[in-house]
DNA sequence: CTCCTCTGAGAAAACCTTTTCCCAAATCGC
DNA sequence: GCGATTTGGGAAAAGGTTTTCTCAGAGGAG
């Protein structure tokens, strides 16, 4: 009568106590065997790591996080519907902890407030282990308080509560990388092209803007701040371009904050027959491939790591959630210049 | 030494258990108290009701799923890494369950065979009690076997297999909805640019194109496969007016196999100084908005609704999670056409 | 007053795994 | 050969909840 034989093609998981009678042990040495926990004969450990693969056995991952009161689970928060920055971000995340062991419940709770509460209850309730959060921007809170959770959160590429740990592309970096790009192409008037002032990000990049510039010798203009829109990258052209018509101090560059705004750039100038990169190099901000590529000359454009970022966070949580403590306040990591067409060659290239 | 004076901010989650010494009850009565079983006077139930909302209990959902065997989460399986498709598809997932108290563990599995295998596992050992599998596009089967499972899978606008019950959007109506307008509108030379032949939707589209044609007694003009890029948009306008020139026949009308490639014909229209719409229609497919909303006239595109798409697969999902049974077979949601501003007005307008 | 039927509530099993403690047998030292 | 230690393995508790029994007492019928 005993199921040795079967393929166990069961209609139900296998459970260690199955897996235990199959090996004629009990639950507890069976349950020792898989972990490589206790003492037993080699024979013993192997016959029972036999028996557990013949049945298929795994454990259930409920009754373990029940008693280890951990579920090897997490919670990743976003108001970013399209998805375009909390994907790569995700991406990150997932893949430092998808070898822990770790899985991932992405709720989108859009600006809903009621949301957002509905699916951080029932987040907890679940017992995940820790949060990330994230957003569009790093600007705008998610409309739920995280403060006092008595889990790990970890803020990613949004607006981290005061004692928390939150990170951050270094914006200023980037755009640092994007200007001084220019001045090594030996652009003399490079314009800065951004969006709304209501985010911090473009004053902390016009500010690098400036810097770099002035690092050079070079002449500060104003940075034009509009919308992250196309329609303000062509309607800003016009701003940079006609009002000096005909002058020598029209630019020779244009630094732009996202690359839609960048794309509107370039299809303005095309349309007053400037030519890129000939005339004016067009750098952008997001590196958002499918734009970025389909722009005509493709667009160099700075690249905040949002997967790395990721990673960096779901790491950060892992650590958090194994006991280890960490520093609050904000963390920016280096963002990258990808080099397309935009911007013309070296001239020593 | 009673702590029901306490307003508790207990570092650890307060179980069922604490409720119930601090009431009086055993367990088991605290138990049948808040989820209306059993019988007991009403004070009592409402006394234990009070207590357990005083302490802030939730019930351990881990807990619960051991015993139910049911862990309330779904995985949601997908290769699209930009999350262009997937994100929308998602929402309207979690929109479906989220009032179910489901979440959704949401993978994103690249192309990875390994990784995609991690990743279910981990779903399996976490007992999720679905999965939807999804994709860039429906052609191209998810790289991992979703067939013997002993879960219900759902397939949301990805390829099914065989005996799966799956959703899609119908494209050839979303396509019938496109050509129909522009026949509409009066437009006799209608273009149809689309993607590669490798994609059934392709063919499926095409097909409905012509057949509209024929039904209005419209010339049928082969469709012109290339690839799903701005650049072939670009590069169809010169097939389809160059050799042509002059000529009567060119279009007065493209529709367009997705809203990167009518955003190439667009920008190629206007740079032969042909008008949109006043000249010729474009119509897109996917009504991604952001390129869309983007384009100069913004554009007119199908929607597949890929939320509500969504949406159905989350219900349809649960009522399978439920033990109701459901015929294998694809069944197609019908697309929505955007109107914008790429077609002009109807005459009568 | 006795017997029976409700009524309200508790004890315990079940879900599945891990871990601590414990015990019997075997081995060792002398 | 006897006590002490090691070895291999099991029993049981724990984790938090739900559910099925069970049971004591109260009320009603006769």
């Amino acid at each position: 009568m005993s199921s040795d034989a079967s393929p166990a093609p069961a209609k139900t998981p296998v459970t260690l106590r199955e897996v235990a009678a199959s090996a004629g042990v009990s639950v507890a040495t069976a349950s020792k065997a898989l972990n490589g926990q206790g003492r037993m004969t080699a024979e013993t450990r192997e016959r029972i790591r036999e028996t557990a693969q013949r049945l298929g056995f795994r454990p259930n991952s409920l009754a373990q996080s029940l008693l280890r009161r951990r579920s090897f689970t997490v919670g990743l928060l976003t108001n970013d519907t399209y998805g375009r920055f909390s994907l790569p971000l995700m991406s990150g995340v997932s893949d430092a902890l998808v070898d822990a062991g770790v899985s991932v419940f992405l709720c989108n709770v859009e600006d809903d407030m009621r949301l957002a509460q509905l699916h951080v209850e029932a987040m907890l309730d679940k017992r995940v282990d820790g949060i990330i959060a994230t957003g569009k921007r790093i600007d705008r809170h998610l409309p739920v308080d995280l403060a006092n959770l008595r889990i790990p959160v970890i803020y990613a590429f949004t607006q981290p509560d005061p004692d928390a740990v939150g990170f951050e592309s270094d914006d200023a970096g980037g755009a640092r990388l994007a200007v001084e790009h220019f001045c090594r192409l030996g652009r003399k008037r490079i314009a800065h092209v951004t969006g709304p002032a209501s985010f911090a990000v473009v004053h902390e990049r016009a500010r690098a803007y400036r810097e770099v510039l002035a690092e050079h010798g070079l002449p500060v203009a104003e940075p034009l701040l509009g919308a992250w829109s196309e329609a303000w990258g062509h309607e800003a052209v016009g701003k940079l371009f006609d009002r000096r018509a005909g002058r020598a101090e029209a630019p020779d560059a244009v630094f732009c904050g996202n690359d839609q705004i960048a794309r509107g750039v370039i299809d303005a100038l095309r349309e007053r027959g400037i030519g890129v990169p000939d005339d004016v190099g067009v750098i952008g901000f997001d590196n958002w491939e499918i734009v970025a590529e389909a722009t005509r000359p493709p667009l160099t454009s700075v690249d905040m790591n949002l997967s790395a970022l990721g990673r960096e966070a779901g790491l950060a949580l892992l650590s958090l959630v194994g006991g280890q403590a960490a520093a609050p306040g904000i963390r920016k990591l280096p963002c990258r210049l990808v080099v397309r067409q935009s911007c013309g060659r070296p001239p020593d290239g």
